[in-house]
DNA sequence: TCCGCTTGTCATATA
DNA sequence: CTTATATGACAAGCG
């Protein structure tokens, strides 16, 4: 926060809050993290205070710039020490800055901005970048700038000027006349196009009206998001992947300005003011839609979250995001994809060169020619084998019967779990062999998949087998009915979707597949990518239950489901293989976490009585150190007494002759040491009394 | 190529 | 007997 201050401390009077809310408890599953510019403290500024909790973090900047105040709220407020707010408090918060028409925009993003004017060296020149900020959105990826922004450089690039334009012209009379204000406004209405829509004639009055539908819209889905929070949980995942994905590749484009401060320092470090700038400030659009009691705040604040996580992921997490990528999120594409799609991802790279997938299955053989070995690596002939069936499925008089056939390799056990057999033990068994998949690029080849991929490795091997061979579906994709069918079911069939949500196994799943999938195929959907071998196959049999749900479900629920669908052999097979693996994996995992715990507990102990062993050899030596003092003290204190004895004759006692006994009442006793034989010590010792 | 680690899977024991 | 769970053993993949 120190280096905002210089440009803080020219703001005035204004309270500048940055509030992290945590608002679990609305079921919003986000951290908000906003700035509010506010009035001198009111009571808002208590609330809002209080409404950020223990379990969130609020940093405020004092109000006043003379007093230098700056820290945590919490720390100069009281009151933000106080209990987690209720929920009901925050929303209610919420809404009453809305209604004041106080301006806020997501900390991440004037983060960007404070770090720019810091780097720019001056208060003052960090508002000249925020009006040129505004000026460079104009005819840079925002492009919609008003020509009322633009004029602001003139001046310095005082938003107080840019604050004139159109969209503003409502807020204007609302809002503090700050600079501040206007700039974070326009970013907030930035942060609108994190779901993709992007103004493009903002200025217009007709484009700024659907800004307020849309707006609008934004705010239903947010006071809806609490009722909605149980349901968004049993949505798909790819819902909200979709969004982080589409983040991320946006923040990966350098369409995404959303930067978390540490990252602009990172940047700031590493890179050059002019590609900082243009980092930071060069795809800004001066959007400016907070039209004052709308729900713009709102918009901007369910996605002001998402773009601080986005920002997170793309810039530190995920340097490629080949496998950050989320398989389902590709499904969000629209249903009349065709199979060009198959790999059109934004990242060329990603894309087979030169290869379009309209082409490539009737040349198949020809575009790995014309491709690298990398390339024949990266086609999974998984692909093809879920072609096929898909395309065979969506043929009349499909027969799952016949989908065994299909897998069936003389020359191995791949009858896999497909196998028609329905001996559980040979299923199983020859699932084992199934390291397959993932296998293929090292040459596994007893797999469900071995038909093409043996194929394949003929292929890299400088042998290409007929197309024909080699993708049957290119005969059904040439058909022109076929292979669309058998595509878009690939598409558009999200049944079977990965939902690693909950599903430890199917993470690890992930985690593992996924380093393979790396070589794996490209050509394979999204969705299909990052599917586990399992999802496959349950996907290739049509079996209308996710791995999820078939591994996850009570055992009843599990049965009932089983019962009221009609299922053939081979699908109860499958799935009950599938429960049994991913229960058994879950298992396993338990297991070694289980065994891991316990060496660790036995590491632990073995140091604490290594330890106590150590000590008691300490009290050891120390209690012989004292026995041997207290013996050498003891010999002394005989030898002083001898020395002072005498015999009834006057003569010296011998200390050879007599020993000295104390008796049970304390009286000490000489006794001649040859009468110290047990049965007459006690006798003697009294006539020896001194 | 070897080695160590992780993970998934299977077989088996146990509850 | 069935089911779920636990665990040893094995194999594959990866760095």
């Amino acid at each position: 926060m120190k280096y905002l201050k210089p440009w803080w401390s020219d703001g005035g009077g204004l309270l500048h809050l940055t509030i992290l809310l945590s608002l679990a408890e609305l079921h919003l599953d986000l951290d908000l993290d906003l700035y509010l510019l506010l009035p001198p403290p009111t009571r808002l500024w208590d609330e809002l205070l209080l409404a950020s909790g223990p379990t969130s973090s609020a940093y405020a900047l004092s109000p006043f710039p003379a007093s230098g105040v700056w820290g945590r709220a919490d720390q100069l407020h009281p009151k933000g020490r106080e209990p987690d707010p209720a929920a009901e408090s925050a929303g209610r918060l919420l809404r009453e800055v809305r209604a004041l028409g106080v301006p806020f925009i997501p900390r991440t993003r004037v983060d960007a901005w404070l770090v720019h004017s810091v780097a720019a060296g001056d208060a003052d020149g960090a508002h000249g970048l925020l009006g040129a900020a505004a000026a460079s959105s104009a005819g840079g990826v925002g492009a919609s700038v008003d020509d009322s922004s633009q004029a602001a450089p003139g001046d310095g690039g005082d938003p107080r000027a840019a604050a004139s334009s159109p969209l503003d012209a409502g807020e204007e009379e609302k809002a503090p006349a700050e600079p501040t204000a206007q700039v974070l406004d326009a970013a907030a209405s930035q942060e609108n196009e994190v779901l993709g829509e992007r103004h493009q004639e903002v200025g217009h009055s007709s484009q700024n009206k659907e800004n307020e539908q849309r707006v609008s819209a934004q705010e239903k889905k947010l006071q809806h998001k609490n009722e909605d929070a149980h349901e968004a949980a049993d949505k798909p995942d790819w819902e909200a992947e979709k969004t982080t994905e589409s983040r991320n590749e946006r923040s990966l484009n350098g369409t995404d300005t959303a930067f978390s401060l540490e990252d602009l320092f990172q940047l700031l470090s590493s890179q050059p003011e002019n590609s900082l700038e243009g980092l930071l400030l060069g795809d800004t659009p001066p959007v400016s839609i907070n039209d004052g009691m709308n729900s713009t705040h709102n918009v901007n604040f369910s996605q002001a979250i998402s773009h601080d996580v986005n920002l997170h992921e793309a810039m530190l997490l995920c340097p490629d995001n080949t496998f950050r990528r989320d398989p389902v999120a590709r499904t969000s594409q629209p249903p009349q994809e065709p199979f060009l799609h198959l790999n059109s991802h934004t990242n060329s790279e990603q894309t087979l060169p030169g290869t379009n997938w309209t082409g490539f299955l009737p040349l198949v053989g020809n575009q790995i020619h014309l491709t690298s070995e990398d390339l024949l690596h990266d086609l999974d002939i998984n692909i093809f084998d879920e072609i096929s069936l898909m395309s065979l499925a969506t043929e009349e008089g499909f027969d799952p019967m016949e989908v065994p056939q299909l897998f069936q390799e003389p020359d191995s056990d791949s009858g896999l779990s497909l196998n028609s057999s329905h001996n559980s033990t040979s299923v199983t068994k020859s699932n084992s062999s199934h390291s397959m998949c993932e296998g293929g690029a090292t040459g596994s080849s007893s797999d469900l998949e071995s038909l093409s991929h043996h194929d394949l490795e003929g292929a890299v091997g400088g042998y290409y087998p007929e197309p024909n061979k080699l993708c049957h579906v290119d005969h059904r994709s040439d058909s022109g009915f076929h292979g669309d069918l058998a595509f878009q079911h690939l598409f558009h069939n999200h049944t079977y979707h990965l939902q690693p949500s909950g599903l430890e196994s199917t993470s690890n799943s992930f985690s593992q597949y996924g380093k393979s999938q790396k070589i794996q195929g490209r050509c394979l959907n999204d969705t299909d990518r990052n599917l586990s071998r399992d999802e496959r196959r349950a996907k290739a049999l049509h079996i209308p239950f996710s791995v999820d749900e078939i591994v996850r479900m009570p055992v009843e629920s599990f049965n009932n489901m089983l019962s009221r669908h009609y299922l053939t052999d081979l699908q109860m097979s499958l799935i009950r293989d599938i429960r049994r693996r991913g229960k058994n994996k879950v298992a396993a995992q338990n297991c070694r976490k289980r065994k891991l715990d316990i060496i660790l507990n036995l590491e632990d102990d073995v140091c604490n009585l290594q330890a106590k062993k150590e000590i008691l050899k300490r009290e050891r030596a120390q209690y012989n150190k004292a026995i041997n003092i207290l013996k050498q003290k003891l010999h002394n204190l005989y030898r002083d007494i001898f020395s002072r004895l005498r015999d009834d004759e006057g003569r010296p006692v011998n200390p050879n002759q007599y020993t000295l006994q104390c008796s049970q009442d304390g009286s000490v006793l000489i006794v001649p040491k040859e009468l110290m034989a047990p049965g007459h010590r006690k006798e003697n010792q009294k006539g020896k009394t001194k």
